[in-house]
RNA sequence: CGGGGCGUAGCGCAGUCUGGUAGCGUAUCGGUUUUGGGAACCGAGGGUCGGAAGUUCGAAUCUUCUCGCCCCGACCA
């Protein structure tokens, strides 16, 4: 392409500053904008798209596995929130509450759901009385509040999307089973869809999920070194059934309480794609959740223009009848050039290019927003070309994101090089733990650093705990995390 | 919640130190010519300078308070 590749001015450079060229990019393609409430956005239609997208997929997968959708009260009185004491010491600092309804103070303040186990687990124990009932599967897309002190768009944000999974089961085992089960729909959503490779792993006792006996995520490395969590599936055991006593017959004919996960994945997902794939000339979306696969710009020209245009149109209805999301930007007030650098900046991945050369050939010109590589191909092979290409920009992204990556992951055995690799260039670390609460505070405390998965619990390939020297329980990620 | 920075037209900024009736680029609107990498020319509109109070003959500019955003920490999806 020659010299000059700077083709979008407007937004600040992600390798300048990437903090500030993540919001560029969020407001410049409309994703999202800021509110007039401190820490809330707006998303906005192009953003939304997106996460429909991620939506239909997941909503689809978890329909598939025996999952069904359902709806709660947006309001949780506070005795239910305090009835597990683990989960409201956990949520209390940053519970918005309800006061006043009308004209009237209320007896008892209501919290805005921070997540809904409180509420849902109330229900529960009405509903399921028999081995017979279970298990329930139900899943919630919603809302949620925290009062955050820090927000960013998409990756914190006061009020959120997300689902919530809330199932019941009659044995430990399969609770355990359904929460690795939907680790594992995490995994392909991530990685399948949003082309971000993640890290499955559990976490320790300071980060698990309040209530929660256990917590497993997927981490994704972000490429300015720092982990973002993008999902979490907890194993409740038995902590919310006997905090909300539900309570079954079990085939042997004994009471016994039930067992539950919870598990949810939100709007950061977007954060951790536009951060993951984009550039300096703004997003790249994976074909999968991308809005638009393929935007076709006419190059409308002279005695040509009718006869682009029609073409143009045609290509555009024979793509949305194959399935592929097809945007035809056939305004006329803006020139091809700007064109290009709008749709760029908005991260479609194919560009489709029809003018009075390709006319007279009978091709069209595919571009690829990863490398800007040009296509010519007959009309008659569009349809094909077009599919390998959106196949292969899928799977480029994913790889690209993963050598990042691996890139960026250490094996450690010392504190001093945790601690050097975290003060530089930061990163995912490797290396063993002991398993104390004592060492993970001292990573914490003197690296800020944590332990974002525990991948391999039962033993470790490292010999030693890098910071006490004792024998190494576990292999764990270290990381600095969003 | 602690430390730092920034709020002036839709967006990006200058003007603030040294007070004197608000400017540039871009975008927008109308018109003409254009269209293979953010087109050119002509014309037009757009602001209670984040908000409140104070000092002053006079405040974008000085003082105090307040709200919001960004960055770095502590806290969290």
């Amino acid at each position: 392409m020659g010299k000059n590749n700077d083709f979008v001015k407007q937004i600040t450079k992600k390798s300048e500053d990437f903090s500030k060229w993540y919001i560029d990019v969020i407001k410049r393609a409309k994703l999202a904008d800021y509110s007039p409430m401190k820490g809330m956005m707006v998303i906005r239609p192009y953003g939304y798209e997106i996460w429909e997208l991620i939506k239909e997929n997941l909503d689809r997968m978890l329909k598939e596995t025996g999952h069904r959708n359902a709806y709660f009260p947006l309001l949780i009185p506070e005795s239910f929130l305090k009835k597990e004491a683990e989960h409201v010491k956990g949520f209390a600092p940053e519970v918005a509450w309800v006061t006043i309804g009308g004209n009237e103070v209320l007896e008892e303040r209501l919290a805005i759901r921070p997540t809904s186990e409180a509420i849902i687990c109330s229900m529960y124990s009405k509903w399921i009385k028999s081995w017979r009932d279970l298990p329930l599967l139900i899943n919630q897309w919603a809302n949620i509040v925290r009062w955050e002190k820090v927000t960013r768009p998409f990756l914190r944000t006061t009020e959120f999307l997300w689902q919530e999974g809330h199932t019941v089961h009659s044995s430990y085992e399969e609770a355990e089973e359904e929460t690795l089960k939907i680790l594992d729909i995490y995994k392909t959503l991530a990685e399948k869809y949003l082309a971000i490779p993640v890290i499955p792993g559990l976490k320790s006792e300071n980060e698990k999920f309040a209530g929660a006996l256990r917590t497993y995520c997927i981490e994704a490395l972000m490429p300015d070194g720092k982990a973002l969590q993008m999902g979490t599936s907890h194993n409740l055991a038995q902590n919310f059934s006997k905090a909300f006593n539900i309570k079954f017959e079990n085939k042997k004919q004994e009471i016994e309480f039930a067992w539950q996960t919870s598990w949810g994945v939100t709007t950061r997902l977007i954060g951790a794609l536009i951060m993951t794939h984009g550039d300096d000339s703004g997003l790249i979306l994976p074909p999968e959740i991308s809005p638009f696969q393929a935007v076709i710009i006419p190059i409308a020209k002279g005695n040509y223009t009718k006869s682009i245009l029609s073409e143009a149109k045609k290509i555009h209805n024979k793509l949305k009848e194959k399935g592929i999301r097809s945007c035809l930007d056939d305004r006329d007030s803006y020139t091809p050039g700007w064109k290009f650098s709008e749709w760029e900046l908005k991260g479609v991945p194919v560009r489709i290019e029809i003018g009075p050369k390709d006319l007279e050939k009978g091709q069209v010109v595919l571009v690829n927003r990863i490398d800007r590589n040009k296509i010519f191909v007959k009309q008659e092979n569009l349809l094909s070309t077009l599919k390998e290409l959106l196949n292969e920009i899928q799977i480029k992204l994913f790889n690209r994101a993963k050598d990042f990556r691996e890139n960026n992951t250490n094996n450690v055995e010392r504190f001093s090089e945790l601690k050097e690799i975290i003060e530089t260039k930061k990163g995912f670390i490797k290396t063993g733990w002991c398993g104390s609460n004592k060492c993970e505070k001292e990573v914490k405390e003197k690296t800020s650093a944590t332990i974002r998965a525990i991948i391999n619990e039962k033993n470790s390939n490292f010999k030693k705990c890098a910071i006490c020297g004792k024998k190494a329980k576990h292999t764990v990620l270290f990381a600095k995390s969003y």
